[in-house]
DNA sequence: AATTACGTACAGTTTAAACTGTACAAAGTA
DNA sequence: TACTTTGTACAGTTTAAACTGTACGTAATT
């Protein structure tokens, strides 16, 4: 019994890691990235290379770029237990306030950039429109115009939007 | 002069092609549905697939499969001009409305899924600790249930959150 | 100092996605 | 009816990502 027992919570495991990552899959992660972040979230106390390697049935070197770029993302950890030579590799707590305030700095970084860019288009495109003589260019150039414009307001909500969402924003409605 | 005009706002259209499709990208269309969905939006009037063909320098074939996607996702329709044998398509105007609700309505339901699938794993690990000998394993399970639950809050806020957002939602801020 | 353990760089392989060209079915035209 | 045009199914190719195994530098252990 002890060993149906072990199997079957590691098959718990197993599938809770699988469910969750698609969550996490939604944050922009990777599959392999979110898998490995869950296993670490789950597991009871930090862990080695070698475990994650073995909980997920993959090799030691996906383990250790996968870390690494979680670690990049601020959302894994290095943990120090003294007198043991493998390195420790913890998931941060508090999901809400990791994943969702980093998305919606994403969101807002690439809407700024976009206004950035599209603004600098529309300047090139008005001096390029005082060159213009046929007819039929001055109504193409005259359309994409408004349609730049419109994707500058529809950025312009969708940062109003996430602004609006932000745990870190003291005017959120949370 | 004419060429060089023509030549250049083509290559103004490429950019804003290039530019904006990141931003779509964000709401989790592919790339090569973004530039054909951005293709669509700045084309003054609906497009045939060879002319997508032609602005995208993609095959036929790709145009195709690239815009029953879109059309599966509500993005563009399809457009009726008597007389004329080729198939022609629109994008949907009103970005903000178009992806952002979508956009959350796929959250949502993410949501709502992961809220079920977490339940029911949730509901066979009670009973499996019933049968839980070892003290070990007790901790084990104990732990995991916690985390479930933790997960389980975590999609709770992320569904209220997304809730706030939703442009069809009368009480949202917006 | 020699040996062992550990993490990662790197090259190569596997796997999945995007894309293309050909071929064909459906519908229009002569 | 024969011929052309158009869209798409399908098979095969290209391209990019994930993953593995080996090899090596660094640090701990003997």
């Amino acid at each position: 019994m002890v060993l149906k027992d072990h199997r079957s919570l590691e098959e718990t495991h197993t599938k809770v890691i699988h469910e969750f990552s698609k969550t996490l899959e939604m944050f922009g992660l990777t599959p392999a990235d979110a898998r490995l972040f869950v296993t670490l979230y789950i597991n009871n106390g930090p862990m080695t290379l070698d475990e994650m390697s073995d909980a997920l049935g993959k090799s030691k070197t996906s383990m250790s770029t996968g870390i690494r770029g979680l670690l990049d993302q601020g959302l894994v950890e290095r943990v120090w237990k003294k007198g043991f030579r493998k390195d420790l590799y913890r998931a941060n707590e508090n999901l809400y306030k990791n994943f969702m305030s980093s998305y919606i700095q994403k969101w807002q970084l690439a809407a700024d950039e976009q206004e950035n860019s599209l603004k600098s288009i529309e300047n090139d495109l008005k001096e390029q429109i005082q060159t213009f003589s046929k007819d039929n260019q001055m109504k193409q150039a005259d359309h994409l115009y408004k349609r730049i414009e419109d994707m500058r307001s529809f950025h312009q909500l969708i940062s109003g939007a996430f602004h609006e969402l932000d745990p870190d924003n003291q005017f959120s409605s949370e």
